[in-house]
DNA sequence: TTGAAAGCGTTACCAG
DNA sequence: CTGGTAACGCTTTCAA
């Protein structure tokens, strides 16, 4: 049984003990059509016997010239990462779209800005997908070098890439004005983060100047505009991320400022699940003394207590297109005009007149 | 600048360009002390204007005979996954114990009982990592077909391979023997799945005896032994899977039994806030009219409201040790023996006396 | 239905 | 420090 140093058998070393053409053992796997039942079973016996484990995945790659992996680009590190429900959902529902079986899905962690362009470049990976990054991660270049055919979701806007976005700043918007027309007139806002720096705090119009995230640029924009207001005149607290102890963090902030606001603009639900918390730490009622708007609506959004009210993106929708993107470009396509998904807004329980 | 259908430039296109052999190219991309600073950046230089993006990974993996990726095997689809704390943490603690740059992480979901083997097969990855899968997983034979070198996290017993799992069946009679001690005499159990055909349901003590999961069977001989009683005299549910919602529908049927449980044993601390859950909905108290023990002390086992009673196990030194199992392995060494890490009781607030 | 030969793009070894 | 040459293991025409 014991193997020691003997060189693994390969292609040939079957082809050779069955006597026929390394063409034909590789046809005995790859396409069974192309030859007699009888010689291909010989040939997959002896393959057994020998010990031989099939055609070798990388040479057969570069045989094919095809990586049969999609890298998958995340702006965060795995925990962070998959302690986002709303990514959690989008790339579940990206794989399941992709998924032959022959395509691989590789996973990028990133640290800031995202992976490192090192990774990149050694990546087996035929197709990038790029996960809310800002607009100037260095994996992008390397993936622009490399020339990969780029699949971006939500952020930035890279040239020559297929994108799919939804509709952020009439989003945004939306919940502003029912704020709005629900009598509020102190509101404040609970932003993602708008530099790679892992900052948080209140945000100065310098610093939303320079944000280097588009989806946040647009998200304040569309509440500033449904507001009515201009960025000066409105508490901002930037959390360096969108989970729900950074917006625990940023509303016990926000709420002890006075005037208090009576109503909170969240850009994730697990932000406003991490505010409502915060409201109730302070012994502040949701939403008698506070109202609270999420944006995304996960499943979390609609079991909580009370149930967020939220703008409501389609998420699996987000990731079956951006799937679907993708088996086009590797397919040859240039990619098409950016896909905006339309935004609802969902009303429930967690906003009421101020 | 319209590249067309014009052949991608190859390390051969620099070097002749150049005017230098293949070798030296190569080395001014791996190895800069083999040659001058000056021809180093000439080649460079080259290969920029040229459009070569550096050394294929493919075809590099062909010639160093390193695939680059892990292959991390999980018994469930993403969003599953996803959705476990528990693994959440080891899988972050395994990425970057293992990430030197050069290492990718292949993610290969499962359905039911683990990845498919086709997908394993084809898999560019030169180590696979097993996160509890059952014991027949076909994953595993596909494995051992290409003699990739294996690290099993948890489960199952796989002969040949690394293995780093917790002493499960002390940490299930640390629990019971908890609550035997605080006087409970109607306990339930709130179990993993003892099959991969997602079935849920109260458990036959023949379906215990089949069960595929290690873990499973060795936390219920742990329950069992710390309650002094034998499977068919306390009521076990199988709950598909470990999720916060498996937990609520396993204690909601558990709860209505006659006469109602005062404890719960559960497998894993989503389970048993799923049981919380369920016991609110019921009206019960915790742990007033119900105590329930959780197993794995994730953070949320101590965010809880109540605090969570628990068994703890290190989960992120599991990942770390995983890692570094692996990287042993990749080093050629031999799989030691099993790695057990040890568990405590964690008492919080969601046990009293009965 | 089968086989021969030409790649696929690199790295590794060894001589100079 | 540089270059020749031989792997690496497979797929894919094209002919027979």
């Amino acid at each position: 049984m014991s193997q020691g140093r003997v060189r693994r058998p390969t292609l040939d070393t079957v082809a050779r003990e069955v006597g026929v053409s390394r063409a034909t053992v590789s046809n005995a796997y790859n396409r069974p059509d192309q030859l007699s039942a009888a010689l291909r079973e010989r040939i997959i016996l002896t393959a057994t016997r020998l010990g031989y484990a099939g055609p070798d995945p990388v040479a057969r790659s570069l045989a094919t010239r095809r990586g049969g992996a999609v890298a998958f680009m995340l702006g965060s590190g795995l925990s962070a990462a998959f302690s986002d429900p709303a990514l959690t959902i989008v790339l579940d529902s990206l794989s399941s779209t992709m998924d032959s079986g022959e395509r691989a899905l590789l996973l990028m962690p990133g640290v800031e800005a995202g992976p490192r362009p090192e990774s990149v470049a050694r990546a087996h990976a035929d197709i990038a997908v790029a996960y809310s990054l800002p607009d100037d991660a260095p994996a992008l270049a390397e993936v622009r070098r490399r020339s990969l055919p780029l699949v971006v979701i939500d952020q930035p806007v890279v040239p020559d890439s297929a994108r799919v976005e939804v509709a952020d700043e009439a989003g945004a918007t939306l919940a502003a004005r029912h704020l709005t027309a629900l009598g509020h007139r102190r509101v404040a806002i609970l932003a993602f983060a708008l530099g790679t720096d892992g900052k948080r705090g209140p945000v100065t119009p310098q610093r939303l100047r320079a944000a280097r995230f588009r989806v946040t640029r647009d998200r304040v924009s569309g509440y500033l505009a449904g507001l009515g207001v201009r960025a000066d005149q409105v508490p901002i607290w930037e959390a360096p991320g969108c989970l729900r102890d950074h917006g625990r963090e940023g509303a016990r902030w926000l709420l002890t400022r006075d005037p208090r606001p009576t109503a909170l603009l969240c850009m994730s639900d697990e932000l406003a699940l991490g505010a409502v918390r915060a409201a109730d730490d302070l012994g502040l009622r949701v939403p008698a003394d506070l109202s609270v708007v999420g944006f995304d609506d996960t499943p979390a959004a609609q079991w909580a207590d009370p149930p967020l009210t939220t703008v409501r993106q389609d998420l699996a929708e987000k990731g079956r297109i951006a799937g679907e993107l993708a088996l086009r470009l590797l397919d040859g396509a240039r990619p098409g005009p950016v896909s905006t998904l339309a935004v609802t807004l969902t009303e429930r329980a967690s906003t009421a007149s101020a």
